[in-house]
DNA sequence: AAGAAGTCGTACTTCCATGTACGAGCTTTG
DNA sequence: CAAAGCTCGTACATGGAAGTACGACTTCTT
């Protein structure tokens, strides 16, 4: 009751070459977002021929990798528990997000190039929510700062998880400290203690 | 003082398209990170071929155009007053570090992908020092947080200035905010009262 | 088992920006 | 003022990846 919508034809071949070449395509693009569509489809051990068989083009295709990640992602982050304690619930929900991040930072850049903003953020609508109603809960349980707009709050967050991946992948940051400065930093601002000057 | 270390040669006419063809090459890029060079030889009002004797490639353009950029801002950094208490002291280099950074980031992102990122790092030595060891005084002062590593506050600083930017050209938020919104994280993140559990 | 659907190699067309080549004609400079 | 230094138009060479065209062959589906 998830997949098949509407699309009676299509046969068992083709949907099981869509699926290693969309899976072929998030692993390469989450390591080299200029990876060329001939290489994708040599990785999925595809021909060229196949894959502009199913995506027309090199956009569609970075679409459907990024979707798919996304899918995942998805899947963790529903399973965690953010009830209770905003703050607390924070730090579950970036324990499992930093690393999503981190892996898909690549991906995410490939499709930047190749698709137009709006729809990259019409893809992250779910994540996005969870983030912005726990932020929003937060404020209201008055555990975190009313001061500055829940919208720009999210957005923090997010830089600061995207920043901790690049900084790793720089190696600038050991991946073992990673969950832990995250939390620390959103956790500061979000809670904001308006120093008394 | 200031300009023509070990140059002799060069015509007082050359210096001139030179000059134009930089700054055309900085504003185009600042609104287009894709600027064709052609674009910018027209805007420059200097013939593509020109654009060409003085840089044999557009890699070469691109990073005559950061550095000058990069020039720039220094100069208006440097006038800023670092001393005394670094709290206060970083909200002055916040008040003035803003605009630039939002001014650059389109340039900032062409750089990114034609110069080597070692490259990138290194020409902005100076504003990252400036800012590190300010951060690193905060620190010693007990103004700042300890509990994470120099390096690390220092670069989300940046992802926060460039993270402010990247809203404000999104329209989700109001350039008259920016400095308020952006000096109050950064100093939450800095100060980083470390909540007790 | 037969026809539809899918696969895939090879070869080719397009596109487009970067960078080169020439060479005539203007400026500077000393 | 004359040569060295620049400018700049036009035309061309490159290169790389995207996407198209064919056609023979293979695997599903019913």
């Amino acid at each position: 009751m998830a997949e098949p919508s509407i699309r009676p034809k299509r046969r068992a071949d083709a949907e099981r070459s869509i699926a290693r070449i969309v899976s072929a395509a998030r692993a390469l693009l989450s390591s080299d977002p200029n990876a060329k569509t001939d290489d994708i489809a040599k990785a999925a051990g595809v021909g060229r021929m196949t894959l502009y068989g199913h995506f027309g083009t090199r956009a569609e295709l970075v679409e459907a990798a990024l979707v798919d990640a996304l899918k995942a992602g998805d899947e963790t982050l529903s399973a965690v528990d953010l009830t209770g304690n905003a703050r607390e619930a924070m730090t579950r929900l970036l324990a499992s997000s930093w690393q999503i991040v981190a892996e898909s930072a690549a991906l995410l850049a490939a499709a930047e190039e190749v698709l137009p903003a709006g729809r990259i953020r019409e893809l992250h609508e779910r994540p996005v929510r969870r983030m912005t109603e726990l932020v929003s809960r937060g404020q209201d349980q008055g555990v975190f700062r009313a001061d500055l707009p829940t919208t720009w709050l999210v957005s923090v967050v997010q830089y600061i998880l995207h920043g901790a991946a690049t900084e790793i992948r720089a190696g600038r940051l050991a991946p073992h400290d990673a969950a832990e400065v995250v939390t620390k930093s959103v956790e500061s601002v979000l809670t904001g203690q308006a120093v008394k000057r």
